[in-house]
RNA sequence: CGGGGAGUAGCGCAGCUUGGUUAGCGCGCAUGCUUUGGGAGCAUGAGGCCGCGGGUUCGAAUCCCGCCUCCCCGACCA
């Protein structure tokens, strides 16, 4: 007697309120069967594919591409991106999360009222209805969500609380790529924050940084949190989770000496201490010709017959820039002294000026500021007129640079900082490169990549101000209230775990996210199916989850490589070793295998399943 | 938006330089028989707006012009 595979009329089948910390999709009841299951799996890696799980979520046929940077989500990619979430849904919960679903679709005021309509700019997807009135698809929810607290909420008691909602998001980005990991659609849990006090934000804000590392552990993401420069969402303190893979598109830094991990945005660079100015020689002006760039100056200066070395790193650039803060229309000059051997980074000046514009200057610029000698600047011609002269924090007091000596064909040595030149103030804008003394410890840094999974920012009352968004306190006056939001890439997640889990034959998924705990394989001549879907169904009673390879006429080779490729955590196979009744288990992971007898061989694997 | 590549069957590709029968190969799919522990064999078969539009020519997947789309590398973001 074979049993009812679907399990449906089993007493034993759990019930559908299941237990937290389990996957969304345990005990429901539906045992996957490969001869019916809405599954092709793919031979050759899809041509546009370039990242791992780009190519192994297609070829494992959990999604297909719809449109670029969109994708369709196929019955087993759909139970992964279900357990991600539940995961999250957990941990959302355990802080007092309390879920909702927002419309994607907004209406083009929300955004007026915020000013993002005009500053997401072209990376937010605009519809407009049959009356020509003007939507957006949501890209992210704070406008709705704190208009949705200010209809409800008004009194100080009513706070705090934290709202999320797991939903597709949409961005029109300029360049989406590598499947999922950047889609124009894509999944996100999105938390907010309601708070009467900095204090409570604060909290507020701790609570969802360690429900965070709660869920990424559970997914069993490799990460690192690191502290980022507030976006256009505007606010204060902010931390990305970054999962690590070489394929991750943000660079961070590392240390070789503790787990110091920063966006190079926020990377500071340790000033070295001053030194005594008395001694030094007198700065000494030089004809240098034909020396507008580092390298020739450096050249030239050796060639000198000085009586030492110069290097790139003793040359101080002067880097113009000009900025111009929101709502301005004068742009001011800034130079920007770094040490020679180094570049400003642009991404890093963008974060130090925020939320001011950042250009380079042009020629014309230089036209209208003919003590601007370009390719021989120094920091006395910006001093003497007016012009904000900021630098290195390299550069301190008593270090002697070679440097333009404002005018042209002229560089200037022994310029001492603190004796011939006093910045009006430190800007930490220069490469950081792999070498560079870490800012909290004894090692030095290097580079490495990740994909952004998680941001958790304290916004403020950038939205709250917008909306008035106010609380009636005890004493009875109104108070703003303080936000902060938190998302989670819930698809990126899905995308991120196989970058990180996977070998060349497929995927190898945590079984938290994994679409079924157990492949069971039946492969043979005899009645292997039959006893293989027996076994199943066994095991689906027993509340786990369970995909079986039912599918005739289909050879051994086959069957495993999709069980490979598909990457279930653990694998049944009923097939040579039957006649002497005995099953063989094998961990996708390790690769290792065991025989295990027919008789008690549901138990076995609930074991095994259950962490032995 | 700047730079590079590609559009031919569901998927992966050849054919194009040098125009010429009915556009081909592998995988997948269908039917039958055989096969069943590592992507099976044989046989038969279905499946094409050769990206779109225009042009040259007796004749265009192939040559010319225009357009569209997609992918990859750089500036933005979960």
């Amino acid at each position: 007697m074979t049993a009812l595979p679907t399990g449906e009329d089993d007493p034993a089948t759990p019930c559908p309120f299941r237990p937290a910390t389990e996957p969304a999709n345990r005990g429901v009841a539906v045992l996957l069967r490969m001869s019916t299951l809405f599954l092709r799996t793919l031979r050759e890696d899809p041509a546009d594919a370039e990242v791992p799980s780009h190519k192994l979520l297609a070829r494992g046929g959990y999604v297909r591409r719809v449109a670029p940077g969109v994708h369709s989500w196929l019955p087993l990619g759909k139970l992964v991106l279900e357990n991600v979430a539940s995961v999250i849904r957990e941990e959302m919960s355990r802080i007092g999360g309390q879920e909702v679903l927002l419309p994607a679709l907004v209406s083009r005021e929300y955004y007026e009222a915020s000013g993002r309509w005009t500053e997401y700019g072209d990376s937010v997807f605009r519809v407009a209805d049959r009356k020509g009135a003007e939507y957006l698809l949501g890209p992210t929810h704070e406008e709705l969500f704190t208009q949705l607290v200010k209809g409800e909420y008004s009194s100080y008691k009513d706070f705090p609380v934290i709202l999320y909602q797991v939903q597709e998001k949409f961005r029109d980005e300029a360049r989406p790529r590598a499947g999922i990991l950047r889609g124009r659609e894509f999944h996100m849990k999105d938390a907010y924050s309601f708070d009467i006090d900095d204090e409570g934000l604060r909290r507020s804000y701790e609570l969802h940084r360690d429900a965070y590392v709660r869920m990424f552990d559970r997914l069993g993401l490799r990460y690192v949190i690191v502290s980022a420069m507030s976006g256009a969402m505007g606010g204060s303190a902010s931390e990305e989770f970054l999962a690590e893979t070489p394929t991750g598109e943000d660079t961070f830094v590392r240390s070789t000496g503790s787990d110091y991990a920063a966006n190079v945005e926020a990377v500071r660079t340790p000033a070295p201490p001053a030194r005594p100015i008395e001694g030094l020689p007198e700065a000494q002006a030089h004809h240098t010709p034909e020396t507008p760039t580092i390298e020739t100056l450096v050249d030239f200066l050796n060639d000198a017959g000085l009586g030492r070395t110069f290097t790139a790193a003793d040359t101080l650039k002067n880097v113009l820039v000009k900025i111009r803060q929101p709502g301005e229309d004068e742009w001011e000059i800034v130079g920007i002294g770094v040490p020679g051997d180094r570049d400003v980074d642009m991404k890093r000046l963008e974060a130090a000026m925020e939320p001011a514009e950042v250009a380079l200057l042009e020629d014309e610029d230089f036209e209208a500021h003919p003590f601007l000698v370009k390719g021989y600047v120094g920091p006395n011609a910006l001093l003497r007129n007016k012009l904000r002269y900021l630098a290195d924090p390299r550069v301190v007091e008593g270090t002697r640079w070679a440097t333009g000596a404002d005018q042209a064909d002229h560089h200037v040595v022994d310029l001492v900082c603190g004796r011939d030149f006093v910045p009006d103030g430190v800007i930490d804008v220069a490469d950081v490169r792999d070498g560079d003394p870490s800012p909290e410890d004894e090692g030095t840094l290097y580079t490495a990549r990740g994909i952004e999974i998680g941001h958790v920012f304290q916004l403020g009352r950038k939205y709250t101000d917008a909306f008035e968004l106010d609380a009636l306190g005890p004493d009875g006056k109104p108070k703003r209230i303080t936000m902060g939001s938190y998302g989670i890439g819930v698809s990126r997640v899905v995308a991120a775990i196989v970058e990180q889990s996977h070998d060349d034959k497929g995927i190898v998924w945590p079984r938290v996210v994994a679409p079924a705990d157990v492949h069971v394989i039946g492969t043979g001549k005899g009645d292997q199916v039959e006893v293989a879907l027996r076994v199943a169904g066994e095991l689906e009673a027993l509340g786990i989850r369970v995909l079986v390879d039912d599918r005739r006429n289909v050879s051994p080779g086959v069957k495993f490589t999709d069980a490979e490729l598909l990457g279930v955590p653990t694998s049944v196979i009923v097939g040579k070793g039957l006649d002497q009744g005995v099953l063989e288990v094998r961990d996708r992971a390790s690769g290792e295998r065991e025989e295990i007898a027919l008789d008690g061989a549901v138990e076995r694997v609930a074991a095994i399943v259950r962490g032995d």
